[in-house]
DNA sequence: CGCAATCTCAAGGTTATCTCAAGGTTGCCT
DNA sequence: AGGCAACCTTGAGATAACCTTGAGATTGCG
């Protein structure tokens, strides 16, 4: 949820900023701003956000009309932003295909909320679940699920696979295997490393001595070999 | 649905009874009328109907007062009922938290089919049940059942319950649940959620020292096992 | 205001998990 | 071939994470 692209449309730089902002202290990473309509209907040429945050009033186009011009397109959520009293925007708003508004002024928590609403009904929740060549491995659940049995992770396992589903087919060397475990200073530390390598394997693999999805890769680090490339 | 409740508040008696039968040959049950602001009020101190059909002309106090004073007690669902061209009506009901409105004179039918739009809305269908292995949990009611016993469940219960069960079968973090409980800044929390956890495990487990439902994930949060997945 | 229910927190106990060491294996390099 | 370095494997002790209980604080209700 949090890997969705954010749109932000708004003709105060400061407000955009203000906004980005929210978005940032959230761990969101993904946020493009807009100024006007024409800049919202070039970055849509390009890419699909997963959401837009529309300011209703705009100096080349007023948001309804900008509104429009978006659902002609595409059937990305958008969230209105409107200026307090503007009661009739509501409606106007949601009759053209807004899924949500809020009155200016609003809490950065309030913003939070409602966009994350808006994604959560918009893109269900997909399961992250990484196929390898024995078993599946169900992230959500920290369960691996190997001839119909679901066998549990452990927190350090779960970490380690994490990190390697995460840059799955490319190598992950050893220092930022520990790292993830237990922060900067980690030397000293490959050895457990190893160990928990090891029942991660005991879990994953058909032969945990000849590995085939957890491989080493001798003087750099491990790294996991997906069936289906996550994406 | 039909045994909501329905509070019918008009000033002309006519129209009280016409509206009535209207909803009583539509199978509703629980007609309750008003006369009066007044009437309204007192009705409202002793229960909560599930809907109110309220007429924008009356006597002591117009429609939007009333609906200003009905609001500050309750969040019950309005259908204004507005006369002819009388456009802006609309919007100001709106403004004042009425979920919708319909300008006389109307179809029998129509009344109908809004009243239960609302209600559709407002109350939806599903039954919040979730089941356990040895117990079930009634959300709506925030009740465990189990051997048929009603137990009731605490607000700091619920909503960890709520939050795992919206999460059903995948891992909650320690961190989320706090969050659910105390806002922002929860460390230090996470011995009083302990707790909360154990006393829930006290109410929907066979052995809450042997939990098969809400189980620990150890270093990692916990995870809610239902028996019939939801959905 | 007083009671009851609920929430919070601390202290001591339990256990799965983590850590680490010791000895074994593999494979590369000269 | 032999040596060495990197990695594997196993087990047992240490530990952090969690459990359990009780008691005081807080809240909400009559």
């Amino acid at each position: 949820m949090l890997d969705r692209e954010i749109l932000v449309v708004d003709d105060e730089k400061d407000l955009r900023t203000m906004i980005r902002s929210i978005f940032e202290s959230a761990g969101y990473t993904q946020i493009t701003t807009a100024a006007s309509g024409q800049e919202v209907l070039a970055v849509m040429a390009k890419k699909t956000p997963g959401i837009i945050v529309l300011d209703v009033i705009m100096p080349d186009m007023d948001g309804f009309e900008l509104l429009q011009e978006i659902r002609a397109v595409s059937k990305v959520p958008v969230l209105m932003l409107t200026a307090k009293g503007e009661a009739e925007d509501r409606f106007a708003g949601f009759e053209l295909g807004a899924d949500d508004y809020l009155v200016k002024p609003f809490l950065p928590k309030e913003l939070l909320l409602r966009v994350q609403a808006i994604l959560k009904r918009a893109y269900p929740e997909k399961e992250r679940v990484v196929t390898l060549n024995a078993a599946a491995v169900d992230l959500d659940r920290a369960e691996v699920i190997r001839d119909g049995q679901r066998t549990p992770l452990t927190a350090k396992e779960y970490s380690i696979f994490e990190k390697l589903a995460e840059n799955a087919g490319r190598i992950v060397t050893i220092g930022v295997l520990c790292q993830t475990l237990c922060g900067e200073i980690w030397q000293g530390y490959e050895t457990t490393l190893m160990t928990h390598i090891r029942h991660l394997r005991e879990k994953i693999e058909e032969n945990p001595s000849k590995p085939v999805s957890l491989l080493t890769v001798k003087g750099l680090g491990y790294k996991l070999v997906v069936k289906e490339p996550e994406k």
